[in-house]
DNA sequence: TTGTATACGTACCGATCGGTAACACTGTCA
DNA sequence: TGACAGTGTTACCGATCGGTACGTATACAA
């Protein structure tokens, strides 16, 4: 869940390479932590730099504002997300399905934990509804590229309607994120692999 | 969208039955719609009243806390909620499959609307992740008796395994509620109602 | 007319919000 | 040695947060 030390310089500044400022490591990782499990809007800059043992100027100097901040937090998110997508993909080689079945069985696990939080991307978006927000614009493009994938991989499978599967896939998904945090342990969300394999089933050509 | 005048000394107070104060019911309107489009903590009481044409102390009078005009504000999409599930169903008596696809093609619909916020319940919970917050604890009842009626529904359609399909009715719902404001016109829950229905054709005794 | 109760408004509270100005200290590298 | 980047310190800003003490207006009953 924390974010590693070789994408942090990536995820601070956008891109830039330059070295990365000690402290802005530690405030990042604070930040994380606290945006995920409380919320971006719960947290106020001053609890963030308390715990990290830093102080205000520091976090300014790294971060041009709290709403910045948030969405480096998602960007380093979307960096975990995405690695942990990829290694279901990886364990299955040209199996889409079995792919699918991997990732979701293991988001299924994951809602299960005691204290799940569901998807900090999707957490974002609620929080954030205004339209060009920067930790909403994060959540977005995240949001557009996994339901690009889930569509590749559902024409892959050979779907009647590749778009209409991947869709479903993506809407079982998203209802795993929140149901998980609503429910806790017992919860719809632990069957969601279960659902998305029968709703595979029923989206194939026969 | 809004409340209902018959139901706002309910909602207000939590059951007992005195009549509601002229101002807490402009208030509670005010609120309901800056709660549920911009979200909860990103309004502040000052806002309401203002918008209200109250003030404060009046707020204060009919509500405990603007935690408890939040909790008043589900109570209130609480109703509108069951009142808008149960429409689906009286149109479709005895008929299960169909109720529900009545019910979800209409949230299709709701979701493709220029400005559509989620389900209001949902997004309380993921801005109050606190057990025992007032907001939280009438979002996770309504999700409870959700859940409820959805797997009852599937045991009546003759469902295979009745709570797996009710279950993923329910992460289809929330994944519609989700995706409608993150992707607006065009995204993945305008084919909640579709997918759905393959999915009870799978999950259908044979 | 007066008493009483209820609803409402003015003005204010301390705390916290996100953010900054100014300056001292430290380590690195030329 | 000197320059410089990064961090720390302290103190502060105006705005807004949720919440309240207290006086006033209005209605109805006696």
């Amino acid at each position: 869940m924390m974010p590693t030390d070789r994408n942090i310089e990536l995820t601070i500044s956008d891109g830039h390479a330059s070295a990365a400022p000690r402290a802005a490591k530690k405030i990042l990782d604070v930040a994380y932590d606290l945006f995920y499990r409380r919320g971006i809007r719960a947290i106020g800059v001053d609890e963030i730099v308390r715990r990290a043992g830093v102080t205000k100027p520091s976090l300014y100097r790294s971060f041009p504002s709290k709403d910045e901040l948030a969405a480096s937090y998602l960007r380093q998110y979307d960096l975990d997300f995405w690695k942990r997508f990829d290694e279901a993909v990886d364990a299955h080689p040209g199996d889409p399905r079995a792919q699918i079945k991997a990732f979701l069985t293991r988001v299924g696990k994951r809602t299960q934990l005691p204290d799940y939080r569901g998807c900090g991307m999707t957490n974002a978006a609620v929080e954030y509804p205004e339209r060009g927000h920067p930790a909403r614009v994060v959540s977005e493009a995240n949001k557009h590229e996994l339901r690009r994938r889930l569509r590749a991989m559902a024409l892959a499978m050979g779907a009647t309607d590749a778009d209409m599967l991947g869709d479903g896939l993506l809407l079982l998904i998203e209802g795993a994120y929140i149901s998980g945090q609503l429910f806790g342990l017992g919860g719809p969300a632990q069957s969601v692999a279960t659902n998305a394999d029968l709703l595979i089933e029923a989206s194939l050509k026969k």
